[in-house]
DNA sequence: GTGGTCTAGACCACC
DNA sequence: GTGGTCTAGACCACG
């Protein structure tokens, strides 16, 4: 069962976006992986205090991509291969390190202040 | 004049929160400076391809927070000091940090692996 | 439910201007009451011919005079007591016979030809 | 020389419109005839604390309906006749009566009452 | 279904 | 030309 302890909600951004970018850097970092089961909507959406619909379309979205299979029972399993695994790291570390390296840039933070940022920030 | 050269469009947040953020980052950076210009709202919303109202949302906003000063018919001046300018880096930096080292521990990623990447993506 | 029977569009003034005056007419008129219930958004921009945005505009102002009380995702009330009512019945009053007098003032309208240009429109 | 005396701004309606509005009523009541002379765009603009602009803007409508006759000079004078002298009563009278009855059919108010509402206000 | 927000385009008043 | 407002349509989160 894959736990949402992470998961932080910031803002901007819709709900059901942030879940499934969560879900997704599970994959990437390995620590969701194939036959995992997801929690209910009922379950999550309690845990993350948000409405069942706003789960159900994160969950909705990952299907479409072929991610996840809902069998009866509403139970959610994770249906992942290396293929699939490797387009979700490709994708998330390409959108992620550029928008940080956008940030700094653009606040003309050079790439030594950046780090030492980071090392700040990691606790 | 304050150039929009290095905006580039994210998806996910609102683009005049990506407008408010992208001013405020320059002010971080010092390359915006109390009474620097701002471009009209109908030559930035041309320059970004977006609606004059996105951009007006995100100068209002800046009025708001007294960051800004605009009059009906005239241009629009940035009104800064010390004192904010320093509240604003400190805004950004903290809000950008948390995010990134964020999306990093969710994907599992090491501190040295997040700074090769930055590294990488850097140019 | 507060039936919109007896709107009617007018031209010059603002739609939500036009709503927001209706609905208080009705307050002043005793026939909308207190927790008397608001048609949804888009019920009601439906019936009018307009957006739900522009029905949208009229209810937050109601709100924000704490006239109306509307949750997300539930129904909308109407919240009253005979202090409001008094207030809004003087408002409209005053507002409407100014805006009369004046413009039959303007148009050199004797008190008497007023009275039977009414009569002539009553029905 | 058509003098503005009378004219009170309203809000809600555009102010090119009531400028409009108030020369129309006064060529319905018929205290401004064939051949007066309107105020200057300046002179006028400067009376009614507008800008120029908006003044401009009613008298370009006025010209647009034949009913203005601009000479060099910067003179503007009113053309008019029995017939469209009459079709501006009409105009005028329909629609400030219907609106009338309306406010008042919408407050329940009786036909007595706003008879007397009239009387109170008209000074 | 409900209320609320974001983006879009047209218009107004002002310089 | 400038800033500001009104109307419009699509989308989000909630019950």
């Amino acid at each position: 069962m894959i736990s949402f302890e992470e998961f932080t909600m910031e803002d901007g951004s819709p709900i059901y976006m942030q879940i499934l970018r969560y879900i997704k850097r599970g994959v990437a970092a390995g620590s969701i992986r194939d036959g995992d089961e997801l929690p209910s909507r009922r379950v999550l959406s309690a845990r993350l205090g948000v409405n069942p619909n706003t789960v159900q379309k994160a969950y909705r979205l990952l299907e479409e991509e072929e991610l996840l299979r809902s069998h009866s029972g509403a139970k959610s399993y994770m249906v992942l291969d290396g293929k699939k695994t490797e387009r979700i790291r490709d994708e998330l570390l390409e959108n992620d390190a550029r928008s940080v390296v956008n940030a700094m840039r653009q606040m003309g933070i050079s790439k030594d202040e950046a780090l030492r940022m980071i090392d700040k920030y990691w606790e």
